[in-house]
RNA sequence: CGGGGCGUAGCUCAGCCUGGUAGAGCGCUAGCUUUGGGAGCUAGAUGUCGCACGUUCGAAUCGUGUCGCCCCGACCA
């Protein structure tokens, strides 16, 4: 391909609208524009990477025995209703009528599709187990679209669902779907990390997240180093030492702490630490006031608390509710005396001589043991787990991180099988609902999260796998035709191997040359002119590493052993 | 949806406060010179100043409304 002939914008400057490296460098690289919020077009360059990432996908879902298919993006209304996820996911569906006023959407995710079909076809335990996939593209009206192709509104998505008689014959479609992913990712040369991970809207009991780590990842995760736990921060769980506070037995007592309503103020005038606190939040459970209690040093994991309560919807009282249930304003609230509900985290069990609100304006209490004083419903976790804390399996410190989630697999069980009468027959001739999975891979932001991890301060720097091209030749001397000879029969000696060329043939100064070749990225760059050929030799530079010259009759050979060598150090066999 | 910011040439932005009818750099077109890390000179082309209404003799500039985009929160591949 000459780039004349071809069509890479690109960019000098970064434009205003794009926060993260990534992002940026998709636009300025040519790889990607957008039309509207949350919606882009891929340019050819960026088209290239992303359907050698769909390649990868492929070839390693098939490997993994699932069955591509392609559903219709369309859905009848209706067939969300049966399956009760309507109301859960209308926030984010997009909804439009046909000419008979029929109520359609276009799909976020697939799983009632895919199980119509199931129940539709598959009848017999014989027929089981069964894997399918496709890559499509998917809509979610986001509440907030963001960084390019990291959140938009409609994206192109593996998505697989798999079927299987029992739990247990389940958690094996399960592991070749986590492994399959290992490669996936390794093969599209990034480093992506497995993590616990709450298994959110689409229901079911286990799932796993696979994290690039980034700087600009919108997940918190944490791991610990020495078991190789790690965790979604929603889901994370740390190691909860008992306390061992000095025995206070002296009586609650009120003070005044006069216009203080945040434990950072009554900290400071009481001199006591944060961590003595009992902070007192007030929540309403599907409406119901709760207060909820932990260490003043902490916050809330609302994704844990949600389940503690068994609640579906979950958010914090406004200051009248809290007024009315406490009698003070936000900022004075405490567990003593209280009428409504007490669910308090573990990290509180035991507390004593702690400080809390007097559920009175201006007045907190001292000496509180919270035990004694208040009576509460239950304990439980839900403190969101942060840098520092121990690692639940060897109590080690656990680092805080932040991930781009590419990957995400789910045991699902029967949820969606049972909803939409998806069963089978087994060998004694009963019927049971079919046991699934789903499995998701989001392909525009694999390939976007690649740029994440892999760049310089001149530009993007492509793992070989999912580079637009191998090889990039930059031609100095375009007008000269012994050089331009060099440069086609090279080009055509490496298409001839299989090797991916662009040929950089524009009239331009070098230099200008030089910096489009490193904003794209191509991992090989292999730079020829009239000054070189005098010696007798080119120039073959790796992407952000050095430069070897190379003489003319070694060219080819050269050339091609260098991209089989970047292939290999991949590190998956294809 | 709540909070914050921004809409002026293809891109990055100035002009707005203090109204007088639009600019720079880059890019684009042509020519000459240049040619190993985003060249120089010369000559050009390009704008419903996001949109609507209002105030005014006069609005990019002031007011109101509206639409769009970006950032922070809940959601997710």
């Amino acid at each position: 391909m000459r780039w004349s002939d071809y069509f890479i914008p690109t960019m000098k400057e970064t434009p205003q609208d794009a926060e993260i490296i990534s992002h940026q460098l998709m636009l300025r690289a040519g790889l990607i524009r957008k039309l509207s919020s949350g919606l882009y077009s891929y340019l050819p360059l960026g088209l290239r990477s992303l359907k050698k990432v769909e390649q990868i996908i492929r070839e390693e879902m098939n490997r993994a025995g699932a069955l591509e298919v392609l559903m219709p993006a369309m859905q009848p209304r209706e067939l969300w209703e049966r399956s009760g996820r309507y109301e859960k996911m209308v926030d984010v569906m997009f909804n439009l009528k046909d000419k008979n006023k029929r109520d359609m959407v276009l799909g976020p995710t697939h799983e009632e599709v895919i199980t119509e079909i199931a129940g539709r076809d598959i009848h017999s335990y014989r027929q089981l187990p069964i894997n399918f996939y496709q890559i499509q593209t998917k809509f979610r009206d986001e509440i907030r679209p963001r960084f390019g192709l990291m959140r938009a509104r409609e994206f192109i998505m593996k998505d697989a669902y798999s079927f299987d008689v029992s739990w247990e014959a389940a958690d094996g479609s399960y592991q070749a779907m986590y492994d399959a992913y290992e490669r996936i990712f390794k093969r599209c040369g990034l480093t992506v990390m497995a993590v616990e991970a709450d298994s959110g809207a689409i229901g079911g009991s286990q799932s796993h997240e696979f994290m690039v780590l980034a700087e600009a990842g919108e997940d918190g995760i944490v791991i610990c180093e020495e078991s190789g736990y790690a965790a979604n921060l929603e889901r994370a769980e740390a190691r909860i030492p008992p306390r061992n506070d000095p025995a206070d037995s002296m009586a609650a007592e009120e003070v005044e702490t006069p216009g203080m309503g945040t434990i950072k103020a009554v900290s400071k005038f009481l001199e006591q630490d944060p961590e003595r606190f009992i902070k007192t939040l007030i929540y309403l459970a599907d409406g119901q006031a709760v207060a909820v209690l932990l260490p003043g040093d902490r916050d809330v994991n609302e994704v844990k608390l949600a389940k503690v309560l068994a609640c579906t919807k979950l958010e914090m009282a406004g200051a009248e509710k809290v007024e009315e249930v406490t009698g003070a304003p936000p900022g004075f609230a405490g567990p003593v005396g209280l009428s409504i509900d007490v669910v308090a985290d573990l990290r509180l069990k035991d507390i004593q001589g702690a400080i809390t609100g007097a559920n009175v304006r201006d007045r907190h209490l001292r000496h509180v043991h919270l035990e004694r004083d208040a009576t509460v419903k239950s304990f439980a976790d839900f403190c969101l787990v942060r840098s520092g804390d121990p690692c639940p399996r060897s109590g080690h410190a656990m680092i805080e991180k932040r991930g781009v989630e590419v990957g995400h697999v789910f045991k699902l069980g029967s949820v969606y099988s049972e909803a939409l009468n998806a069963t089978f027959v087994d060998e004694a001739g009963d019927q049971h609902p079919m046991v699934m999975g789903c499995y998701g891979i989001g392909v525009g932001r694999t390939m976007q999260a690649a740029i994440e991890q892999c760049h310089d301060k001149d530009g993007i720097r492509w793992p070989i796998s999912i580079a637009p091209f191998h090889v990039e030749i930059v031609t100095l001397d375009t007008t000269d035709e012994a050089c331009m000879e060099v440069v086609n029969n090279l080009f055509s000696g490496l298409e001839a191997k299989g090797v991916e060329v662009i040929i950089d043939d524009r009239e331009e100064r070098p230099g200008f040359k030089f910096k489009d070749a490193d904003l794209v990225g191509i991992p090989l760059r292999v730079t020829i002119g009239n000054k070189g050929l005098a010696k007798g030799q080119i120039e073959l530079k790796v992407r952000g590493g050095d430069t070897v010259f190379v003489p003319l009759d070694e060219a080819l050979s050269t050339v091609a052993a260098k991209v089989s060598e970047l292939q290999e150090a991949i590190g998956v066999e294809c």
